[in-house]
DNA sequence: CGACCTGTTGAACTCCGTCAAGGCGTGTGG
DNA sequence: CCACACGCCTTGACGGAGTTCAACAGGTCG
């Protein structure tokens, strides 16, 4: 879930899309990004005839809420989204976080209603698959049908990937490997020399992502700084030494 | 993942196929199962065809092997399911239960091969849906295609349940929540006028499962029946005021 | 019978969550 | 412009939950 461990269709840049016309994905040619690889022209316009953009979302704005009923799947266009759900408690917790090229609301195939609230981090643009459409559509183009299956099946895994394995880890190593996530998202975005992880959701949030207390989160971080791994900063982590940290530390 | 939180097909008597022959479900009246759900005759006879029938595995018998190229997906028929995947470290770690009636190999769609191993936990036999070709009938089958996307974000659901919001329980909440839909999905096996929730699993790999170490598992249970929730037996558990106290302690 | 596996219990220690306080950046209002 | 409040992050001290280590009980299988 979430912060993406492939790496074929993650490095699609992000398009600032300012004019409301429909813009290029500099992957796929089109704003209906990586769900359409591989599609014929005409397959491909039917699929474009069904998608629309929205935006754009300000920080904090509300995408979709748990109540609402499920229409669509959402792609992140440009900027980023977190999906937050609600423990039986009241407890928010962060569930996952999304960039563009990402699609998100998979989690609501085959039920009435989101199960969690998806928010905007930064100002974003997302795109929206209307669902039934989506699975019509798919039931005449068998390559569509392949591309969504295939997602649903990554989805699955980043999920026992991420939530599943990352149980067993401590907090040091949980922190290291989220950031190896965002990392390998990030290749080739060096801000003036240096590996930047730009980081557009606050550490709490990524504390709750980790099912850790903020303290712990920032306390972790402490370590690895001192370590000389990674330098943190506000709203983003400099990347020192992170590849053998990686091997050292999650073995 | 693993032990559903549905209710719906979950009733799935078990069946024994004792002859090889293809047996009726009683729910689908084939060995298709739920997955069959709402087809016509003639689509239902097309998946027939693609369908086999595999077992029995005898306990700790392996269904497939995390190596394996993925070619198919499983129901269980009758007995009983564990997947254990392997940590970067080399230990093991139970990923998922599955039961009569539950699809198992999700996870593996759209990659090459599995990624943990299935091992029987009983006498137990399987349906073998070869993914190619179910994939292909989808495509002529939208109603097909509409049950498998729908379990495909069924098993996200289920993950993020379990294994995401399980993270944030402390332990004796993660054994009753178990616990819980364990008992969801036995409502009616009485056996001999007590509630039982029967175990083919052993206890270390509902400890694996829960991300807990066998003796904090161990502990909880006791705690529990000290409370007069549960009664703790070696192969099942014996429920005594599950639901009161799941109210009570998961708030 | 003894070897082995699973499960349970006790004691010590470790990690992390909780509580409390303070620093820093940002926005707001005087 | 400064004062102040507020949210976010960090740091420290403490305590509790859970892991680790060790020993043992009970069942199963050779």
């Amino acid at each position: 879930m979430g912060v993406s461990t492939r790496s074929g269709s993650s490095r699609l840049q992000s398009v600032n899309p300012s004019n409301k016309q429909q813009s290029e994905c500099n992957k796929c040619n089109s704003h209906s990004c990586c769900i359409g690889d591989g599609l014929t022209p005409e397959q491909f316009s039917s699929l474009e005839k069904i998608i629309h953009l929205r935006g754009p979302f300000q920080p904090g704005e509300t995408i979709f809420k748990m109540e609402d009923p499920f229409k669509s799947l959402y792609i992140v266009r440009s900027g980023s989204v977190k999906t937050e759900g609600i423990m039986s408690n009241g407890t928010q917790l962060v569930e996952g976080f999304y960039f563009a090229g990402d699609i998100f609301g998979l989690e609501a195939i085959g039920d009435s209603h989101y199960r969690h609230d998806a928010v905007a981090l930064e100002p974003t643009w997302v795109c929206t698959l209307p669902y039934a459409q989506l699975e019509t559509l798919c039931s005449f183009t068998p390559r569509l049908q392949h591309r969504l299956f295939n997602l649903l099946g990554q989805k699955i895994r980043q999920t026992n990937s991420i939530i599943g394995r990352g149980r067993y880890r401590k907090a040091d190593e949980r922190a290291l490997f989220f950031l190896e996530c965002l990392y390998k998202r990030n290749i080739g975005k060096k801000d003036g020399g240096r590996e930047n992880i730009r980081l557009p959701m606050t550490k709490g949030d990524i504390a709750s992502y980790l099912a850790l207390c903020p303290e712990s989160l920032s306390r972790s971080l402490r370590k690895l700084e001192d370590r000389g791994i990674i330098q943190n900063h506000k709203n983003a982590i400099e990347v020192l030494d992170l590849g053998t940290a990686f091997n050292d530390i999650c073995k």
